[in-house]
DNA sequence: TAGATTGTTAATCGATTAACAATC
DNA sequence: TAGATTGTTAATCGATTAACAATC
C-alpha cells in the first residue's frame, strides 16, 4: 500500500522527529497546529514543514492549519508503526540485553521474538520473556517463524558471517550495531546502521572545537 | 590548536569512518593507498574523499596517493581522539549501564570519570571499577573534576532539569540519548544526539517500504 | 622523463528556502 | 467576505561530482 518511491532519505529521517513533537503536543492538549507555529517550535523553517509533508499528501487545510492528531497519527502510518513487524536479536551481551530491555519496540512498529547468542554462559538466560537460544538455531527459528528484521548487536568480526546466514535465511533487514558496513558486502539489504563508536568520536571532534575556539579568542 | 570553522558537519560525520576503514587497511598491512582505490572500498567517489581531507591540508601525495598510517593518524588528530576530554555518565538503567561497559572511550578520545543515577538500589553499585553516586553530589564532582562531557542515559522528563544542572556546573557538551532536543532549549549547548526511538522508526519505515515493494511488483 | 595521482577549480545535482496563487 | 495558511512552483544555497593543471 506504501509506496513513496521518490523520498529522500533526509525526508524520512525527519519523519520520527515530527512524530515526536506532534505526540507531545497531543499530550499537552494541542488540537491545531500552523507549519509556521511547529517551526518554530522544532526550530525548522515552515517551508520545509510543509515540503515533507506534501511528499505524502495535503494533510493540511488552508487558512487552518494541520489537526495534529491527525498528522500524527498520519505520520505514524507512513512510518508503518501499526505493523509490527517481528524481529530478533543477535547477541546478547552488555548491549543487546539493553537494547532489548530499553525499546519500547512496539510503539515503534516491532515486535521483539528471539534472542540468540553463542555464548553458552548467556543462552538459557530471560530476557523480556525471551529465552536466549543458542545461534545453531538460527535458521531453524527463522524457517519457523519467518522474522522480518535483525538487530545486531554482535562484534565486528563475527558480523559478515551471522548477516550471511541471515540473508540465506531470508532476513534482509537489519537494525545494525556493529562496527561493520554490511550494506557493502550486501547490496540488496537494508540496513539502518547505529555506530556508536563513530557517534562518540563525533562527540570528541565537538569538544576539541568547543574548547579550542576558547583558546584562540 | 584545531581550527576547523568552516568545516561542514557532513565532512566531520565522514571522518569516523575514514578512520574506521584506515584502521582495517592498516592492520592488513596496507601502507599506501589512492583515492581511488578507497573510494572503490568505502562506495564513495575519489572526489569527495580528496575534497573531505583537503579541507584540513594536503595529506597525500601525487603520484603516489596517501600514506595509510600518516593519514590513519592525522584523522585521529583532527577528531582529537589523542585528547582523553573527562566525561560522566547520567542514568546507569540498563542503557547507562551497558555503554559503559561497552563503549571503547579511550580508543575514541575519551575517558569516564563518574557515573551518577538517582535510584537508591543503583547507587553505590560497581560498574567498570567506578562506584555509582547519588546524582545529588553532581555539582560537588564537577567542581572538583572539571568533566567536560557528559552522557545522557536518562527519561525524557529528567532531561530537561538534569541538563540545566550540568551546564550551570560547567559541562556544556553531551552525548545525548535521551528523546528529548535539548539543543532547543540550551543554544549554546555541544549536542551529539543518538535517538534510538528514532532510529528504530527509520527502519520500521524501511522495512515497510521493502514489504511493500514486492506486493506492488 | 613518463605515469600516476593529488589538490583545486568549475559544473552539476539535490535539498532547503522563499514566494505566491489557491482555497479553506 | 477577509484573513490565514496551505500546497506548489521558482530561487537559492550547499554539497557532491567532474575535470584538469600542478607535481611527485
Amino acid at each position: 500500500m506504501p509506496k513513496h518511491e521518490g523520498v529522500s532519505l533526509s525526508v524520512i529521517k525527519r519523519l520520527p522527529r515530527y512524530y515526536r513533537f506532534l505526540g507531545d503536543l497531543l499530550e499537552k492538549g494541542v488540537t491545531r497546529i500552523s507549519s509556521r507555529e511547529l517551526a518554530q517550535l522544532m526550530r525548522l523553517t515552515a517551508s520545509q514543514i510543509r515540503q515533507d509533508l506534501n511528499c505524502f499528501g495535503g494533510f493540511g487545510q488552508q487558512g487552518y492549519g494541520y489537526n495534529v492528531a491527525a498528522l500524527h497519527k498520519e505520520i505514524g502510518n507512513i512510518l508503518g508503526l501499526n505493523n509490527n513487524y517481528t524481529i530478533i536479536l543477535l547477541g546478547a551481551g552488555n548491549l543487546g540485553r539493553a537494547i532489548a530491555k530499553h525499546m519500547d519496540f512496539e510503539a515503534r512498529g516491532l515486535h521483539l521474538i528471539g534472542i540468540f547468542d553463542n555464548n553458552p554462559t548467556v543462552v538459557g538466560q530471560q530476557i523480556k520473556g525471551l529465552t536466549v537460544a543458542n545461534s545453531t538455531y538460527l535458521e531453524d527459528f527463522c524457517r519457523e517463524r519467518k522474522p522480518k528484521a535483525a538487530i545486531l548487536c554482535i562484534p565486528k568480526e563475527a558480523a559478515h558471517e551471522t548477516v550471511e546466514r541471515l540473508m540465506s535465511a531470508g532476513v534482509k533487514c537489519f537494525w545494525n550495531f556493529s562496527h561493520y558496513d554490511l550494506s557493502l558486502a550486501f547490496e540488496d539489504a537494508v540496513v539502518e546502521n547505529v555506530h556508536l563508536g563513530d557517534s562518540l568520536m563525533t562527540l570528541c571532534y565537538q569538544i576539541n572545537e568547543y574548547y579550542s575556539d576558547g583558546e584562540e579568542k
